[in-house]
DNA sequence: TATGAATGAGCTTTCATTCAT
DNA sequence: CATGAATGAAAGCTCATTCAT
C-alpha cells in the first residue's frame, strides 16, 4: 500500500523543514550575512554540502525559511477566522494569533527586522516583493474589516480607514516588541506558558479597548 | 587668541562627523555586514586607514554613527519640549518630531531595523544596551506624562500606563513604516517637503485622536 | 548454448563503452577538471554511483576514455596498412587516416591538448606514460619507413631520419589544427562530409608533395 | 628629480610581473583549473588577497599571464626582423626565435596546450579571441612572406600559400614538441645552453631545408 | 596625522567519492 | 548490480585590520 514515491517526497520534505528550522535559529541569532552555513548545517546535524541538495544557495535558504514561517502564521490566522465573524471579533483573533505566534516563535522576531532592514542583496528582491505582497494583502483585508465595521455603525466614519489599519498594526507590533524587550534585555524565554497566554489575552483586550474607546477620560459618562 | 588645542579638537570633531555621515549613507544602503569600509572611506574622501584613527573598528564606527543620529533626534525633541507643557501636547510634539525626523532622515529607517535585527556581533552588545537605555528613558518619560495626565483627569485610570505608552509608540512607528513602504515599494523620496509636513501634522493628529477617543462610534453623543 | 558468463562480460563491456562515449563528450566539452561526473552519468543515463562500478575514479575514467579512442585510431591505421606497401604510400595512408579520424571525431581534438597540457594529477602519470609509449611506437614505425625509403633511394640520406619524422608529424598535426580553427573560430562542424573527404585527400597530397619535393622553385627543370 | 608617481607605477608593474611569473610556473605545472591561487601566492611570496589587488580574478590572472608571455615572444620576433630582409631569411629568423623562446621558457609549453585545449570557461572567450587574433596575424604575415617569395621566383606558385604556411608552422611546433618530449619524458632541462643553441640552429636549418627542397632524392642531379 | 598596500581568516560553493538501500 | 543522498575537503574570493612610509 505504501507509495515509495510519496514516501521519498515526504522524507525530503521533512528534511527540508528540519533544515529551515535550523536556519531559522541561526539567521535569527546572527542575521543574514553573519550567519554561516556551517552553523546551519551543524544545527541540522547534516553536512554543509547537503544544504545545497535542498536549497540553491544561501539566499534561497533564507527566502525559503522566511516564507515557510510566514506561511505557518498565515495558515494559523486563516484557520481561526471565518467569514461570518464580527469584524471586531475578527481583528481580535488576528491580533491574538499574531501575538501568540511571535510569543511561541520568538526566534522569528529578529528575522522580521532583518528582512525589514533591507540589507538585502540583489536577489533578495523577490523575497522582499513577496513579503510586501503579503503585507499588502493583510492591510487590504483589515481595510475591508474596518469598512464593514463602519457600515454596521460600529466604527466612526470620520477617521480614515487606512489610518485605523496602521494604528492597529502598530499597536500589535509594539506589543510584540514589548514581549521581546523587557528590561532592556531580550527575554521572553523564561516565563511559564500559561503566564504568556494570559498576558496575550489581556494584551489583545487592551489593544482593542484603546483602539475602540481611546484612553481619554469619558467626561460624558458623568 | 586662537587656542590651537581647541582648533585641533574642532577639526578632529568635524572630521569624525564627516565620517559618520558617510557611514550613515553606506550602512543605510547596505546594512551592517555588507557595508564595506572601503566605501565609507571613499564616500568621506579619506583613506581607509584613517577611519581607524577616529574609530576603533567597524563596530565602533557603527555604534558611533547610530548614537550620533539618535543624539540628533533626542536633541530636537528636547529643544521643542518644555516642562510646563500639557502632557498631551507634549506627546503630540514628541510624535511630530519623531515622524518629521524619520521623514527627513529616511536613510536612518533601515538602520534602526538593522540594529533591532540583532545581526550584532559580540561587541554590539554595548550599543544595544545604550539603545535600550535610551528607549527605556523614553518609555519612562512617557509613563510620567501619562501618569500626570491621569492625575489631571485627562486620561482614564483603568488602563495600565505602560499599555498606553506602548500603544502610542506602536502607532508612531507604524506611521513611520507607512511613510517608507507605500504601495509595496520603498519610497518617500519623491514628494514635496510641504506635502510631507502637512501629512505629518495630519498623521499626528490622527494618532492622538485615535489614542484619546478611539475609533468606536460614540453612541452616547446622540 | 548461451554462455552466461560471456553474456555478462559482453553486457558489462557494452556499458563501459557507453560510459566512455559519454565521458568523451563531456571531457571534450569541458576538459578534465571542470567536467562533472554528474554530467557524464546523466549523458550515459546511469546513476553517478554506477560509474564507480566500471571505473576506479575520475582519472581512471579519463585514461580509459582516452585510450579507448586512441585504440580506435590505431585500429583503423593498422587495418589500412600492410607490410607490402610502399613506404611513402604507407605514410600517405597514415596521414589520411589520422586526418580523417580527427575530422570525424572533432571532440577528441581538445582532449589531446588537455592530455598534453599536463593538467594531470599524480595518477595521470600512467596515462601520460602510455600515450608517450604509443607516440614512441608511431615515431619508431615512421623511422623504419623512412629508413626503408632511404634504402630504396626514394629519400635523401643527408637529412636525419628523425627530423623527417617530426616534420611529417608536425605537418599532419598542423592540418588538424587548421581544420579546427578556421577564421579564428573553432568550427569544422558545418561542412558536408564529402567536402571534408575531398579536402582531406587534397591535404594529404599537399603534405606529401611539400615533404618530398619542397616548395622551392625547381630551377633545374628548365 | 625622482617622480614618485612613476616610481609607484614601476613598483606596481614589477610586482605584477613577479606574480605573472609565479602564475606561469603554477599554471604550467597544473593547468588552469587545478592550479590553486594559494600556490601562486606562495610562489610569489605574497598573500592570497594581494593577488586580487593586481588581477580581478583567476581568469584575469590567467589571461594576463598568457598575454604577457606572448607579448614577450612577439616583441622578440619583431626586434629581430626587418622589412628589408629576404622572405626566406625572415622565416628562418621567425622559426629560430620561436624555438629559442620555447627552449628558454619551457614552462610556457604546457600553457599553450592548456589554452588550445579549450577547457576555457565562459569568460576565457576574450582570451581565446585575442590569441586567435594573434595567430591570425602571424598566419597573415607568413602568407605575405610566401607570396613575396613566389613573386621573386624563390617559391613555386603551384602550391597554395596557405598550405605552405601551415606546413611551416607545423614543422616548428613539432620541433618544440620534440624538444620537450624526449624519450617519453618531459625534459629539456638538463642540457647545456650552448648545446641547445646549436641544436636550434641546426633544427631551423633542417626545417627550412625540408620545406624548401623536400626529402626526396634528387634524381635529376645525377 | 594620513595613507593605502598587504594580509589572511573566513565565507560560500562545488564535486569526487562513499554507502545504505 | 544499481542507485542517488550524503559527505567534507578544497577552492575562489572578500574585506576588516595593520603598518611601513
Amino acid at each position: 500500500m505504501s507509495d515509495p514515491k510519496n514516501d521519498n517526497d515526504t522524507k525530503r520534505s521533512k528534511k527540508r523543514e528540519k533544515i529551515m528550522q535550523s536556519a531559522l535559529k541561526v539567521f535569527s541569532r546572527k542575521g543574514y550575512s553573519p550567519a554561516a552555513l556551517d552553523e546551519v548545517a551543524r544545527e541540522a546535524s547534516i553536512a554543509k554540502g547537503t544544504l545545497y541538495l535542498y536549497f540553491q544557495d544561501k539566499e534561497d535558504l533564507f527566502s525559503g525559511t522566511i516564507l515557510y514561517v510566514m506561511d505557518k502564521l498565515a495558515e494559523r490566522m486563516q484557520k481561526n477566522i471565518s467569514d461570518t465573524m464580527d469584524p471586531i471579533e475578527t481583528m481580535k483573533t488576528l491580533a491574538y494569533e499574531e501575538l501568540d505566534f511571535f510569543a511561541k516563535n520568538s526566534e522569528f522576531f529578529g528575522l522580521i527586522h532583518t528582512v525589514m532592514s533591507g540589507n538585502l542583496l540583489g536577489n533578495h528582491r523577490s523575497l522582499l516583493k513577496t513579503i510586501n505582497e503579503r503585507r499588502f494583502e493583510l492591510i487590504e483585508y483589515l481595510k475591508r474589516l474596518i469598512t464593514e465595521a463602519k457600515k454596521t455603525g460600529q466604527i466612526k466614519s470620520d477617521i480614515e480607514t487606512v489610518d485605523i489599519v496602521y494604528a492597529f498594526i502598530g499597536m500589535i507590533e509594539s506589543s510584540i516588541d514589548q514581549m521581546h524587550f523587557i528590561d532592556g534585555t531580550c527575554t521572553a524565554h523564561d516565563r511559564s506558558q500559561s503566564d504568556i497566554k494570559m498576558d496575550i489575552g489581556r494584551k489583545v483586550d487592551t489593544i482593542l479597548c484603546i483602539l475602540l474607546d481611546g484612553v481619554r477620560t469619558d467626561r460624558r459618562r458623568n
